[in-house]
DNA sequence: TGATCCTCGTTCGTATACGAACGATATTCC
DNA sequence: GGAATATCGTTCGTATACGAACGAGGATCA
């Protein structure tokens, strides 16, 4: 590590207390890098997690409207609908307007959508099962327990 | 919820094996969400995440060549080529040559930006608490640890 | 009925995140 | 010395992520 000897050094004993190595926020985040990228080498670069997320959801509880899909999914409305844009324009989902209520859209899978979610399903078990990998059967269920709780 | 009577409703018994709102790549997500919302409630909208990493760490070690300074808080060369950019552009950092390697460009904060980490620094820590205020005291700890070893 | 308020979907702007490719510079090895 | 290889920083394209603002439609209540 070059230490170059400038204004910009450290110029006072630093708060010893904080060290970003042990925060939360940055462990959780490198966590997630390593989810996202055991994702993209089992799932294909041709999906994405939160577009995967979104057939999931679909293919477990059928269509919803556009914005409660992404409730569920954990996307606000400017960020799902790009994701069932791109599904959109895959053809893995089809929109239709909900008869009921005159603003909103109804997401659903496609036909070609559920046999690619169907297909994909193993995969998607894999890819949770090697994120898990590093840590004893016990301590996989600790993890999703404490994170449950933080959400 | 909805459940249109269309093709594209789930057409066979679906794989109950897997439920999403049960993968860790999806709680992981949340729980970031979270913790990121919550570090913009205390640090303030005008400072992201990524950007008080490269911060906190060159407040901690001084300064470093650019990539390592990536590597050191965990974002690739493009991503933290643009975090650099935008502590540039607000002047928190400044950047030379590396004289011993022609290749480097050696980033370091600015005297403004060590005064502005050392102020945020306690909110810094109030935002890992926040985060992790669901937890047990005991939690905490199991937590980090597990965390720690899925990078 | 009509005014108010809420939700829905859309768009814009900004900021990660990262694969891929590129030229410039260092290092390694013959 | 010189060629092969590796690293550095840069740029491009695509995909989340989300605040903010907007118009259209729906619900509530006087």
């Amino acid at each position: 590590m070059v230490r170059p000897s400038t204004a910009a050094e450290t110029p006072e004993p630093a708060d010893e207390s904080y060290d970003l190595a042990e925060q939360v926020g940055f462990i959780m985040r490198q966590a997630a890098q390593r989810h996202v990228s055991i994702f993209n080498e089992i799932m294909g670069s041709d999906l994405t997690p939160t577009q995967w997320a979104v057939l999931a959801r679909l293919y477990q509880d059928g269509g919803s409207s556009q914005n409660l899909l992404g409730r569920q999914t954990a996307m606000d409305a400017a960020t799902i609908k790009g994701v069932v844009d791109r599904l959109l324009k895959r053809k893995l989902v089809q929109t239709k307007p909900d008869p009921q209520d005159g603003r909103r859209l109804i997401v659903e899978l496609s036909p070609a959508g559920v046999d690619y979610t169907r297909e994909l399903l193993p995969k998607a078990e894999t890819v949770t099962k090697v994120t898990l990998a590093p840590l004893a059967t016990n301590q996989r269920a600790t993890l999703v327990a404490l994170l449950k709780q933080l959400r």
